[in-house]
DNA sequence: TTCTAATGTCGCAAACATACGTCATTAATC
DNA sequence: GATTAATGACGTATGTTTGCGACATTAGAA
């Protein structure tokens, strides 16, 4: 049993990942883009019961890591949920689950 | 399309468990005690490169949130994974996955 | 071109998270 | 009972996140 040196980039993944989840404004975001076929920035920020700067900051944070993407639209931006960024959270946090769920005959 | 009036209990549950997921150093004890049977504190620090004081506030959130357990052991501690919790988690994710994973016939 | 609307960026304040040294507590050992 | 070892709690410094008003930018309308 060796002395980690730092956390490596799995880890890291996992944990950058999990942070842009840990607010549930960013839960109500990509579950609202979810269940809206074409979402404007101003139809969220009319929703969720924070000021539109904050929203923009949340939406920022979200499409950084790829998990929404924006498109501008004539004065309007269409903001969508990244099929390829909720594809690699499912898998990164999948097999998280799969290394850490306690099997029943481990002891304790 | 109504506004919110505040984040709902699922979104606070959702956002509470990916913030327990949200550092290298959680995601590196889960995956510890995963792969080792008896998990005295110490041999944890001793492991991580973080004092052991840092460790132990680590190891207190894992535990609040319900993701670990401490069972005294005379003068040591011996931390497991919680069964229930990690269930929990899988299932809360599982859900959320479910909800925002867009479909291939998804317009955007 | 000027005006308006939709949006992002900046800068600040308050709250929260992280890291760690020191101290307190408790169990086993002498 | 005194000593040592394992551990958590407390306090504090530093960094990060959140929330928001004010300003900047850009696209389209008048």
């Amino acid at each position: 049993m060796k002395k980690l040196e730092l956390f490596d980039d799995k880890q890291q993944e996992i944990a950058s990942l999990a942070k842009a989840l840990s607010h549930p404004a960013r839960i109500a975001i990509l579950q609202f883009l979810a269940s809206t076929p074409t979402c404007i920035s101003g139809d969220i920020s009319d929703y969720l019961p924070l000021s539109r700067t904050t929203v923009s900051q949340h939406l920022k944070e979200l499409k950084s890591i790829g998990l929404i993407q924006g498109d501008v639209e004539g004065l309007k931006i269409k903001y969508c949920l990244n099929k390829e960024g909720i594809e690699k959270l499912n898998h990164v946090f999948g097999n998280l689950f799969d290394e850490i769920t306690p099997s029943d005959n481990k002891i304790c």
